[in-house]
DNA sequence: CGAAAACCCATGATATCCCATAGCATCCCA
DNA sequence: TGGGATGCTATGGGATATCATGGGTTTTCG
């Protein structure tokens, strides 16, 4: 599975439909027709909406079953979250989703969505709230830290 | 097997009968004829109804059979209630399921049940009571656990 | 026989599918 | 190098299918 990286603005049409970016749908490669999983961002305080690959979340379920005592009581809690505000999207023709109400709301977004690359996951912003808040992330920068060594990695499966 | 995500309210109608989300029964596939095992939630002390599909039902089964050195007493106490208070509900034509009085009463459903996906099982929620025990989990995720980006995944094969 | 359950059909709302088009970017070839 | 042809992307709208829901009818079983 490719990265997904840059950001895109489209439009939402009147059905709630958006056209999720090439570049993205074809970084999901093979689990495109899966779909993918939207959430409102925990992190971020629900200001916008988390979207995972299905396979995600399946994995995280996977290491529920397997290592769950090696999760806090608190990850668990916010796994059970994840699964209950989750909406499993699929993609039409068109590489379109539908955006259920109750997430465009909770980002704010109303004619436009922006769509963030992370990596291995991406967001979905409104254009307002993401402005100043790219702004604030940039700020919090400091100039020690413009540059990123890779440290050496454990095998990771799946 | 696929995962159960997502929240959604359908409604009770006089006969007792409700829609199960079109997802779910699709999370069930091969299953769905086979129908669900529907009991009172004991880990929310009955507050809620817990749904599994019934082969995990016949896993415990066999991992009682097989393993029973490994569970407690306590635990083996628990699984004889759930095959005593579990009732094995299957679909009609247009996927709705009969929800016993006993279980309507024991989750204080009346109008409207709220199914909330957990993964490998479901559980149905009088909305009531839903919110306010929902309110009660996110507050016990602390800001550290916010992110799963962390989420342990190692020596999960497939 | 009577109550409950299972079966069957109808309907409005919603989501999905399908086709059309405008705007770009890429390709191709002279 | 220019410029037309081609293909892809994003977007819109209409047709179709699915979902949730209500109600009636038949069947089952005590």
């Amino acid at each position: 599975m490719a990265l997904f990286i840059s950001e895109q603005t489209n439009k939402v049409d009147r059905k709630g439909r958006v056209s999720v970016p090439a570049q993205f749908r074809s970084a999901l490669g093979e689990a495109l027709p899966l779909g993918i999983a939207a959430f409102p961002s925990f992190s971020l305080q629900k200001q916008a909406i988390d979207v995972w690959p299905l396979a995600r979340l399946e994995q995280l379920q996977n290491s529920l079953d397997v290592n769950s005592d090696r999760f806090t009581t608190g990850q668990k809690n916010l796994a059970q979250l994840i699964f209950a505000d989750a909406r499993q999207l699929s993609f039409d023709d068109n590489g379109r989703v539908l955006l259920p109400l109750l997430l465009l709301e909770s980002a704010g977004i109303k004619e436009e969505a922006l769509f963030v690359g992370q990596g291995r996951t991406f967001q979905i912003w409104s254009p307002d709230r993401y402005t100043p808040y790219k702004a604030g992330i940039e700020s919090q920068v400091s100039d020690g830290e413009k540059s990123l060594s890779i440290f050496p990695t454990a095998e990771v499966h799946g």
